[in-house]
RNA sequence: CGGGGUGUGGCGAAGUUUGGUAUCGCGCUUGGUUCGGGUCCAAGAGGCCUCGGGUUCGAAUCCCGACACUCCGACCA
């Protein structure tokens, strides 16, 4: 059927321009606005409802692993920043700073935290005095600012929604194991909730957080290609501990300096869901986190008994723990078709007289497109196992389009070669030197991603200065 | 922060060169109609032309400045 052009809804096509499909997409799917102020978005209803389904997500595995929340001050007096000079020197030049109480000039300037270890430590500082006092497993979910210089929606803002865990503990055992075990969750999550493959590696020094010994990732890569840094581990060592001059008596009645962590993960995820997993229609969702797993959809829905029957569905679908809507709005249904799929909805239910004859219902799959008609008495069952089915597939569609775009290089000729053709991932040896990783940037245009914590043990030479060496290291074009 | 582009009802655009009553499509409202892939018809509402200065009898249009968006670099979750 030749239908008009009218589709004032469409997007831009993902293959035509991806950074152009990826704003279409925040905009039309209803996620973010734009604000006054440049690089400050206004998340919408069903954009924050995505970040609050992630939150509970992530914080319900915070505290199984025995982590609280707490709230810090957003304020950070300027001495308080300045403890720390690698991390200090990372960080101060994207401070806002606040000057003014009301009418009266501070005294010291206030920095809005960029991050927290700062009013972290100066707290642990107070709190801990015996090695009973440890371990310190806090996280917060708050917002910080810090005045990027460009903007785009979820990928950098320059107030952003977190979270970020600081631990304190006796021994560097213990803070290196909570390091690890933090990238662990992390990459769990990625994977069986936002149904995303990561590499799980660690940063080269160049990479790696300011102030931190050992800066620990989860990679991804988006359907383009580029690559995108989703969640940080990092292991601190005592270096803050003895900037802030935090110690404990151990059992040897000694003081020591406890060893410290942090790890965070941003709303920056939301924009690798979107980049990860959307086409041409729109958003996609994970099921886990899709503010609306379900959507029924009555058709003809003026003729007799068909609300009512669409009512029936999203009641048993909610009795069965679903996150479902019915839109019984006057909107035709194509209309509905194309708006829940624009938004992401993984599953679409539509029941109408012709169903309601045959005791059936329709179902049909965001991810695949596939409709499949179900005995009613079926439903239940049959959308929880589709949502499972969905969650596989698009994890599995992910981790295709990264093995299609990930090539082992022996030379930067080589690299550049490929690169210039598409943003794709390039494994190699390394040497460790500054230097190659620098020319890995300028000659090719790609920075290091991680040095996977999966090894191959095997020795290879670094393909700028060819020496002999045996680190596997990622390289691609970042976001 | 450097280079380009853009800014006109909610959205997308025309109008700017050559100053002279602000235009179109979508959306929105109301009534009817239709409903298994963005229904159709009719009537209506809605605009300090991003903001601030200038030039002019008169500025969306010309000049200066600010701000925002966007693309390409540098910096970064």
């Amino acid at each position: 059927m030749a239908k008009d052009q009218r589709n004032v809804e469409a997007i831009t096509s993902r293959e035509v321009d991806f950074t152009q499909w990826y704003t279409d997409v925040c905009k039309k799917a209803e996620l973010i606005d734009y604000s006054s102020i440049k690089g400050m978005f206004v998340y919408r209803p069903y954009g924050y409802a995505i970040w609050e389904n992630i939150m509970h997500a992530m914080d319900a595995m915070f505290k199984e692993t025995g982590h609280e929340n707490v709230m810090m001050p957003m304020l950070l007096p300027e001495s308080l920043l300045q403890k720390e000079k690698d991390h200090v020197e990372g960080f101060a030049p994207e401070c806002a700073w606040v000057t003014f109480g009301g009418s009266e000039e501070l005294e010291e300037r206030y920095a809005i935290r960029p991050t927290s270890e700062t009013i972290f430590c100066e707290h642990f500082k107070n709190v801990i005095q015996s090695h009973r006092d440890l371990p310190k497993l806090y996280n917060q979910w708050c917002s910080v600012i810090r005045w990027e210089k460009t903007s785009r929606p979820f990928l950098r803002h320059r107030e952003f929604l977190w979270q970020e865990g600081h631990t304190m503990h006796a021994t560097e055992e213990e803070a290196r194991n909570e390091t690890m075990q933090m990238l662990e969750i992390y990459a769990k999550f990625f994977e069986d909730v936002l149904a995303m493959p990561v590499i799980r590696g660690r940063k080269t020094d160049k990479e790696k957080f300011n102030g931190a010994e050992e800066t620990y990732t989860v990679e991804c890569m988006m359907h383009d290609g580029k690559a995108l840094q989703s969640g940080t581990s990092h292991y601190f060592g005592d270096g803050f501990a003895k900037a802030f001059d935090i110690t404990f008596a151990g059992k040897d009645n000694q003081l020591h300096n406890p060893h410290q962590t942090s790890w965070g993960s941003s709303t920056r995820m939301i924009g690798g869901i979107i980049m990860t997993h959307g086409d041409d229609n729109g958003l996609v969702l994970p099921p886990r986190i899709a503010p609306i797993q379900v959507v029924v959809l009555p058709i003809a829905q003026h003729k007799p008994g068909v609300l009512d029957a669409a009512a029936g569905l999203r009641d048993r679908l909610k009795a069965a723990g679903l996150r479902v809507k019915m839109d019984d709005s006057d909107q035709s249904p194509g209309w509905k078709f194309a708006q829940y799929e624009m938004k992401g909805v993984p599953l679409r239910v539509e029941i109408g007289p012709k169903d309601m004859e045959k005791e059936q219902c329709c179902i049909a799959r965001r991810d695949t497109g596939e409709k499949t008609f179900v005995p009613l008495n079926e439903l239940e069952e049959t959308v929880k196992q589709l949502l499972d089915a969905i969650h596989d597939n698009m994890y599995a569609m992910a981790l295709k389009n990264r093995e299609e775009k990930t090539f082992e290089i022996s030379s930067v000729a080589e690299a550049k070669e490929l690169i210039e053709k598409k943003s794709v991932f390039l494994k190699s040896k390394w040497c460790g030197e500054l230097d190659c990783e620098m020319a890995m940037k300028e000659q090719v245009g790609v920075t290091s991603r991680c040095m996977p914590l999966q090894q191959s043990r095997s020795i290879g030479k670094c393909p700028v200065c060819g020496k002999e060496c045996g680190t596997d290291i990622y390289w691609g074009v970042a976001y």
